[in-house]
DNA sequence: CTGAGTGATTTTCCTTTGCTGTCA
DNA sequence: ATGACAGCTTTGGAAAATCACTCA
């Protein structure tokens, strides 16, 4: 981690993204030049912001992935019997313990691992790897915590590696000149848990990485809603990469801790200024509503602050945008609040329609789950579509029972010469020329119809690529052959005529 | 030092079903 | 002939957030 961090340290990210357009903008309006200037030092350029997003960006993953390849390595189990090898007999039966003996116990390890492993700092060196840092017994930090999680998982104890990152801020310089670090072995928390932990701590974003990985930030934050999360600057990627760890069962420990980070944000205290209360994710005041947001039910009230009283948030959203969560208005329901709609031009002004001009906005006690179309008649019918003879897919769920969604390209060409009745499945709008279009992935069949066209989907994909090898085969040999008759031909001149 | 307030600037939100020319 | 496909052009206005600052 250190060495990544000397790494980013040595990037000005300042310095290298003045270009001329900052220039230009300053010269378009000369008698204004020196509130210009200020405005331009004081304030950073477009450039300079995107750079230092990417940079936050890169620095996140590069410390997302570091450490997914550390903790994966901590299972190996040439580690694990090195470290065994050194541990004393008593330290080996740990099953079974008592909380608090639990937490004895790892005082004692830590101690017995603090006399037996030197712990080095970074600044200079190049770091030694587990397997060197074993044997010279010399370690730094995180080799410290990942021996620590190494003993605790060969003993068959639960354990996770939990890291705490601190990317380059893109919010203030002073992150980015000077970040500080600390990195502890956090024993406090063990005492509450059977489980055993080691940790590594840092400033703000604390995550978990054990294979699969989680956030448990809000276990460390006592203001979380109101202050922690709104100085995540990347939710999405970090949702994103979230998503590419993600297990598809929930283990028990797991869903008890879930509920525990439930209850430990909705028992978190409620902020105490107006800024805290700002997007919070559970709290609202009533004057702080934004367009697209509704007080309801107006209880219970939280409290109240400053003569105000705080609400749970609600938002609302249009009968479109609910469809992209696969949810639907109730038959009845009326708008809580309407806001002026983006009526795109139309073609001709002459059509405009005067009825389009306000957008309905609901909340989700509004909606129910989607229920797509159903199939007439399984065994002759037809899959059923909606008035553009398509079918809305933004989410699987979406898809009409005894349907299926093949998402291949060019199935849709099978389909047809198969004579199988088919939709086209938009999965997506995107704009484009200032209109949205419908984006097409793959089709929607009848189930019992999806096996034989996947086959046959197969089959001309192979022999698309088999017909493609044969043709280069075919000029490969057909090249060979000219090569060897002109040789041939060469050397029954060389003979005849030399 | 902290948080409310401020003005300039950036981001978000809303929407929702082509057209044309080229080439195999 | 037919159909696949690339390139086209790149909404737009309002509300809210964000930033970098000031002030109490």
């Amino acid at each position: 981690m250190s060495s990544d961090e000397e790494v980013w340290d040595e990037i000005n990210v300042e310095d290298k993204i003045i270009n001329t357009d900052t220039l230009k903008d300053t010269n378009l309006h000369p008698e204004t030049v020196n509130v210009e200037i200020t405005n331009e030092t004081k304030r950073i350029s477009p450039q300079q912001r995107l750079m230092r997003r990417i940079v936050h960006r890169v620095h996140f993953m590069c410390l997302f992935v570091h450490y997914k390849k550390f903790n994966l390595q901590l299972n190996s189990s040439l580690h694990k019997s090195h470290l065994l090898s050194i541990l004393p007999e008593s330290f080996l039966n740990v099953k079974h313990l008592e909380p608090k003996k639990m937490a004895v116990y790892l005082k004692l390890l830590s101690r017995y691992l603090h006399s037996v492993f030197k712990i080095e700092s970074l600044d200079d060196e190049e770091p030694l790897g587990l397997l060197e840092a074993f044997q010279q017994r010399k370690v730094y930090e995180d080799q410290f915590v990942a021996f620590f999680v190494i003993i605790m998982r060969s003993l068959g104890l639960k354990c996770r590696l939990v890291v705490s990152f601190n990317p380059v801020s893109y919010k203030s310089t002073s992150h980015i000149t000077n970040p500080k670090k600390r990195i502890k072995l956090d024993e406090t928390s063990l005492m509450e848990y059977p489980l055993t932990w080691a940790e590594v701590l840092n400033e703000f974003d604390k995550r978990w990485i054990h294979g699969a990985v989680k956030d448990i930030t809000v276990r460390y934050c006592a203001y979380y809603g109101a202050r922690t999360v709104k100085l995540r600057t990347e939710e999405r990627l970090w949702d994103y990469m979230l998503s590419l760890n993600k297990k598809f069962y929930v283990k028990p420990e797991d869903k008890l801790e879930n509920e525990e980070f439930l209850e430990r944000q909705r028992n978190e205290t409620l902020p105490t200024t107006k800024t805290g209360f700002k997007n919070h994710p559970l709290y609202v005041l009533e004057s702080q509503i934004r367009q697209n947001q509704a007080i309801y039910p107006k209880t219970p009230v939280f409290g109240l602050f400053n003569g105000e009283s705080v609400y749970s948030r609600s938002n609302l959203k249009s009968k479109e945008a609910w469809l992209k969560e696969a949810r639907a208005i109730k038959d009845g329901e009326i708008a809580i609040k309407t806001v002026k709609a983006r009526t795109l031009k139309k073609k001709a002004a002459s059509e405009e329609l005067a009825d389009n001009d306000t957008c309905p906005l609901y909340g989700i006690w509004q909606t129910r789950p989607y229920v797509p179309p159903k199939v007439v008649d399984v065994n002759h019918g037809k899959v059923p579509r909606n008035e553009f003879g398509n079918l809305y897919v933004f989410r699987p769920e979406m898809v009409p029972d005894d349907c299926c969604h093949i998402p291949y390209k060019g199935i849709d060409k099978i389909a047809k010469k198969l004579d199988i009745d088919y939709v086209d499945a938009v999965v997506r709008f995107e704009f484009n020329r200032g209109r949205s279009f419908p984006v097409l992935e793959g089709i929607i069949v009848l189930e019992k119809h999806r096996d034989i066209l996947v086959e046959a989907y197969e089959q001309v994909e192979n022999h698309k690529v088999q017909s493609h090898f044969e043709e280069i085969q075919g000029k490969v040999i057909n090249r060979w052959s000219r090569l060897i008759k002109k040789l041939i031909i060469r050397d029954r001149v060389n003979k005849l005529y030399a």
